[in-house]
DNA sequence: ACTTAATTTGCAATACGATTGCATCTGCTT
DNA sequence: AAGCAGATGCAATCGTATTGCAAATTAAGT
């Protein structure tokens, strides 16, 4: 558990009990986890803990809020050399419309693109519909 | 009128007079729209009847959806060699953090993704934030 | 350890977009 | 003119996101 102590330090961020057994949960995740799939799965919570729990994080750096056009907000932790200032994602998501997982593909990266002169560029989000491994299978 | 009836007849829909002023109004808008946009610059409308002509025109190939990350779904006429069966946004959106609109930008191709083994894509959805043209001046 | 101040947490309540059910209306067919 | 299918409008529901406030917990000072 030390671990995770630190890493929410790192962060600056007050390890509660509720902040630890939230990171620890996003820990074991493969996929990107909605409020809804966190509030489900964890047990003994309350939505709006989560909610602000995840707030918390994603305002530190340490998750990323991922919307892959299901409606539905999910987040998964970022990678270990995010930081606050422009922890964009910049990898691109993977959304499998078989099982509905949203996964992280931090390997893949994003083509640069360029735009129309008068457009000024902040961020890239990048998503990629399709199957994943698994249902393929 | 008439050539707004014959795009209509063209995708299979029926000209009814709701959606003869629907297409209408989106012909007339630089920029996506979503329902409550719609339902509030048009006027005598009624939200679940926007709701569902949208629809009927997205299925039938007329407006695509995009989601732009804000959490509203908009809308925007689909260019004109767009087809029903694969009618995916086959170009970028453009969402400006300034004025919250967001633009088409069929000019801008997306860049090829080329995804880890074993996954299957389908389609590709490129969301580009940042401050437009008009806000930047 | 004890008190206090500041966060954090949990519950209730609200806001808002999306969506459905159903009754009514409209327009076309026979 | 009657009948029928689809379109429309209203009411109501659902689900997620978000805020307010009081209780609980944590950190800091004595």
């Amino acid at each position: 558990m030390k671990d995770l102590e630190q890493q929410l330090i790192a962060k600056q961020i007050k390890p509660t009990a509720m902040r630890l057994l939230v990171l620890d949960f996003l820990k074991e995740q493969s996929a990107a986890q909605s409020l809804t799939d966190i509030e489900l799965k964890m047990e003994r919570t309350d939505r709006v803990t989560i909610y602000r729990t995840i707030r918390t994080f994603e305002e530190n750096g340490l998750v990323h809020r991922i919307d892959d056009g299901s409606g539905i907000t999910k987040f998964a932790l970022c990678a270990a050399d995010c930081n606050v200032a422009g922890h964009h994602d910049l990898h691109l998501h993977f959304y499998c419309s078989e099982c509905k997982e949203t996964h992280c593909l931090p390997k893949t990266t994003i083509p640069e693109v360029k735009l129309p002169t008068g457009y000024q560029l902040v961020e890239t989000q990048l998503i990629v519909k399709g199957i994943c491994q698994a249902c393929l299978t």
